[in-house]
DNA sequence: CCTTACATTTCGGTGACCTAACTATTTGGA
DNA sequence: TCCAAATAGTTAGGTCACCGAAATGTAAGG
């Protein structure tokens, strides 16, 4: 289970062990999203579309957009919903060229289950741990945060 | 940018919250390894393996093990890897049913570029940070990580 | 010896992307 | 007014990283 990143890590200075426990949190999110996998057939990716129509319908290209994706992954992310009945086609009547994507009632009742099961499976773990070390977690968690933020941030100026 | 489990995180509970923070880290990575992709053109995937092998030769089938990824998905990298002159594949003379495979003098070459690279990329986050608070940060993850380590454990022994 | 167990590879998928090229609209001048 | 450029989406063709099942070759124990 351990990536690349991790072993690495561990081998060398001080600060890259630090990393290396970084990365392994991945696993957290592995387990849970394969602990999803037994109880719904909608894959991350998939409810991750749906969850950004959870509001409103949305234009195929904004979609794409808010889930960090080209036009054409996103194209066929919604024909597969579409196929399953989760999703739908419009027409937007003031512009022909574009496609809305609107959730179905089914849609919406399989994203429920989805947020259950992804819900359970996260919690399943923090709960392990006992209350004073969880909300140490919780504020070094906020600090690497906000330092990601900030960082963010500069680079984004720097272009 | 933000994936399904952290926006569906941000709108519930308190322990969802952490979940959420927990999630986030994930930029860090995306970060680093994005970073990487620039100098290098050995995928982190085909990296990690290379760098299981970087003490010594290792079983094929150990090596699947250790990257968490099945046989037939390790002898692709192998292939790959193998083909760009960074890994070599051995007999082992005691017992002929095994593949032993090695990091050739290419490959570690390739293998140190890579490292540099990547320790920049996640040091240069991790760098934010005051010391007082990089050890928060250490000691949070170390007992996050032996919870995930604690509940792999039993689910692996409750199969 | 011969059957069973083991280590690896081959084969035939799938999912999740990507870029480039294509189609159908809209729109902004000349 | 009409047409060229811009825009929205889809199609086509490719890659990468996986997976399970079946095949291949080797080892070991009765």
């Amino acid at each position: 289970m351990p990536t690349l990143v991790e072993r690495h890590v561990a081998a060398k200075s001080e600060d890259l062990e630090l990393a290396g426990l970084l990365l392994s949190t991945l696993r957290i999110i592995k387990m849970a999203t394969a602990a999803n996998k037994e109880h719904s057939h909608v894959s991350s990716n998939r409810a991750g579309v749906m969850w950004q129509l959870r509001e409103r319908p949305m234009r195929s290209g904004d979609l794409a957009q808010r889930c960090a994706m080209t036009a054409p992954a996103l194209t066929e992310h919604v024909d597969s919903l579409a196929r399953d009945g989760l999703v739908r086609r419009l027409e937007d009547p003031a512009d022909r060229r574009v496609v809305l994507v609107e959730l179905t009632a089914q849609g919406r009742r399989e994203l429920d289950r989805y947020s259950e099961v992804m819900k359970r499976g996260v919690a399943s773990v923090l709960a392990r741990l006992p209350a004073d070390k969880r909300v140490r977690l919780r504020v070094a968690l906020t600090d690497l945060n906000d330092s990601i933020e900030a960082m963010t941030k500069e680079t984004a100026n720097a272009r």
